[in-house]
DNA sequence: ACCTGAACACCGTTCAAGT
DNA sequence: ACCTGAACACCGTTCAAGT
């Protein structure tokens, strides 16, 4: 019986969880199907195709159900969406970051964003901008989980003490106020991974509010001027 | 004459400007150095400590001369220069993810920004939280400009092409309305990376003002409570 | 249509041995 | 102290040849 597409993905994504990013090359993938590297690509093109169709695969289902709500309740649940997405595979931000051609869910993700903000009444301008902006937090944030989750299972201990070395030497004491109580940890995970979620999503949707207070009233002629 | 750390570093640096992150192998800067790759492992433990020392040289003289003005005044100041200081260099902000370890350029940059909304009268949390959110701004947003930069580099007329293809399926109509004017290079880039980036930051910046509206209030206390 | 076998042109890293 | 030479254990990719 053949190999599928869906079969290669579906065995990247089990190497990817198991061994993660870096053991995620054409040969191991190979072997873990059972089958020789060669054979991977009548299938992909290369291995930037399999990192496109891997992220994609992320972005599926993320706009079911429909999120309900205010513009600003809408792109918080699915930058929430996005984010837990995300960080339910291991390594998947950086794999994320990767990428470099959407594929259908991607794009549906990003007209959908798009959709709510011009529904609105915000101008294309700042629409593309801000959806922009709320990108670079889910990535970023994800990212950095990731980057955590990954020092700890290399043994968080190397990090932390070669940092700290550095810390003694008391020329950053904002830095180690801010990470005295729980040692060095706080600064590089702070924990509370939802509480901090929710204070950056905020902050960029209550400013996007604040950079364009207008925008509820410009929603009827939002059609006609389309600036 | 032997090798210097620095040397190295700068040699990368060149090598890195003329062909780009994919290139800078530990053979090919060896070659480029008119040495060995083994060389390099003298003065480096291996490639990641090269790639730390080239992020952190990246972060060299961002806090000089000190900003100056209020706390949104000296973080949108320290954000401006880090950025352009990332993008002044091909790839470096891909680079800067791959970075692990940060120096002490790395660090003060930290240290000045937590210092600065500190004085402010932000609570630690807040602090912590909201310099995340614009430095995942700041990686975010550079390395955007230069995928867009690498994109244009390899001819963005196959990348164009094929999303050009995928979006005239009229499903994306948000996507299509926003970058209809100029094409879909407007989606890509958008051009007015200024204005663009400036857009994000007093997003960030009035949402961390309008989230913490007593920050200015505890300025006095703040040394006391400290929470 | 789908895969194997084997090769090609690379990698990062190590380390005895040289100077 | 600093580097060479050469090896080791990998990579991604290609492609004739098989079935």
């Amino acid at each position: 019986m053949s190999l599928s597409r869906n079969e290669v993905i579906d065995g990247a994504l089990k190497l990817l969880d198991k061994e993660g990013l870096d053991a995620l090359t054409m040969r191991r993938l190979a072997d873990s199907l059972g089958v020789q590297a060669g054979a991977i690509y009548w299938h992909f093109a290369d291995k930037q195709d399999l990192i496109d169709a891997l992220a994609e695969s992320f972005m599926g289902g993320i706009l079911e159900p429909a999120p309900k709500g205010r513009w600003d309740a809408q792109l918080a649940e699915i930058s929430r969406r996005t984010v837990s997405a995300l960080v339910s595979h291991r390594d998947a931000a950086r794999l994320a970051t990767l990428a470099l051609r959407p594929g259908p869910n991607g794009l549906a993700l990003s007209e959908a964003m798009l959709r709510i903000m011009r529904d609105a009444g915000f101008g294309k301008r700042a629409t593309l901008w801000a959806t922009s902006v709320l990108g670079y937090y889910m990535l970023g944030y994800a990212t950095d989980v990731q980057a955590t989750e990954a020092a700890k299972a290399r043994g968080l201990k190397a990090v932390i003490k070669s940092l700290d070395k550095t810390l003694d030497h008391k020329q950053y004491p904002k830095l180690r106020e801010i990470t005295r109580n729980k040692g060095i940890e706080a600064l590089i995970s702070s924990g509370q991974f939802e509480a901090r979620f929710e204070y950056g999503l905020q902050v960029i949707l209550s400013g996007i509010k604040a950079t364009q207070p207008s925008a509820r009233r410009r929603r009827v002629s939002a059609r006609r001027t389309n600036r």
